[in-house]
DNA sequence: GAGTGGTCTAGACCACGCA
DNA sequence: GCGTGGTCTAGACCACTCT
């Protein structure tokens, strides 16, 4: 573990109106305390206010009307993976179980990579693992990840099946993603998507090919992930 | 026509960048000029600035990094339908062309609507319309649009061969698209979307099904797009 | 009219990257 | 050490909604 950053005012009262909306302290369609009242409930001013209201009403959980106030939306009941917490934060509440497929392994990067790569990332070699994720027991995610092996001592021998990913770069080598992109496309699943998935082979999964950067300028992380998309839509916000 | 609406500066100087960026003034890997010579260029403040900086950074269109400045990146090569402009704007500078399948009419709601509705969208009606869009020759995008009709006087008889639909909603009935949400899903094209894609039937195909808020707080707009990926992947950031 | 969010100003101090 | 972006303050005026 490393010493906790400070956060951000505007990201800890983004946290606490995230968690109580998440708690049902504010329920759907509730009214916000207003601007001015959140000012003085927590001792900041309205732009700092603004600022993590700003990313509420970003991220869906609250609209904000003019003349009226902030208003608690609709959760979304499907799966948020578009937004940037990664798969495990993605689905809100419901159990999300990992069963690991490739450990964590050092390797050289694939020859004809998904995204161009920095010199320094090619030197630097390529953790790669391989996860499925069940949702309510049914798989929904096949991840491929890649990242850089740069700074991450003893990664390779970390547990992941209780933790995401994200949790382990964040305790243990103060790694934080800050925003990413990623191409979309609908594919037939192959046999090795469909034997993960438990779908017949050439049956339409969604694949998600995602960069994501981080707090060190040089290390991103790299995802490819194949979504079975029957039963839960993938949920997004623009 | 309608009179035009005051913008915002933060807005107006988002715009100027955006369109310096895709026009080449500033090149990719090029620095933006920094926030205080934003501010006296433009005559703003830093904050304004920021705001505007901020909502480059969100769309992708440059990269921010402490002590070393705003830098242009890589515009993405696909098509970043991800974002609010609507898939006109939303393919940059390649040609879009449209094929009109249902003119816009007005009906009944679907009974089984992807969305709820509220009840004065229900007494309302709605609009209906059915296009097909072609990016280089290929179709790219089958669209089903719906919205209310709500103070839309003669948009049934408006073309819309060369104007996008937002363009007759922002131009017409000052309309403006202010966010939206959205479910992904990988499905097999049934014969209907396989003939206007030119694809073969149970093709994987991807499915958006979208809600927009406008700046009319009882007027939403609904599309399902039907979207051939195998040549142009979708794009987004997160 | 009162209260709300939308916009904007004019400063301030800090953390980071680079020369 | 200097300039950069990151954060924050303490005000101001406006447009909108509701009563």
């Amino acid at each position: 573990m490393v010493s906790p950053k400070i956060i951000p005012q505007h990201r800890r009262l983004y946290e606490i109106l995230r968690k109580h909306i998440l708690d049902g302290v504010y329920k759907e369609g509730d009214l916000l305390p207003s601007e001015n009242e959140l000012c003085q409930l927590y001792g900041m001013t309205r732009p700092t206010v603004r600022q993590s209201l700003s990313r509420l009403s970003n991220d869906g959980y609250i609209r904000k009307h003019q003349g009226k106030g902030s208003i608690v939306h609709n959760l979304p009941k499907e799966i948020g993976i578009l937004s940037v917490s990664g798969t495990t934060s993605a689905v809100g509440d419901r159990k999300l179980k990992t069963t690991i497929i490739v450990k964590p392994v050092l390797m050289q990067w694939p020859a004809d990579f998904m995204f161009p790569l920095t010199q320094l990332e090619k030197e630097s070699g390529c953790i790669y693992m391989e996860r499925v994720r069940f949702l309510e027991d049914i798989p929904i995610f096949y991840d491929i990840t890649y990242l850089a092996n740069l700074n991450l001592p003893r990664i390779t021998v970390r547990q992941f099946e209780n933790k995401s990913l994200f949790q382990i770069l964040r305790n243990y080598y103060r790694i934080e993603i800050k925003s990413g992109e990623q191409r979309i496309k609908a594919i037939p699943a192959n046999k090795k998507i469909s034997r993960f998935l438990h779908l017949k082979n050439d049956q339409p999964v969604l694949h998600l090919e995602r960069k994501m950067e981080t707090n060190n300028p040089d290390l991103f992380l790299y995802s490819s992930i194949f979504c079975n998309t029957e039963k839960y839509s993938i949920f997004g916000r623009f």
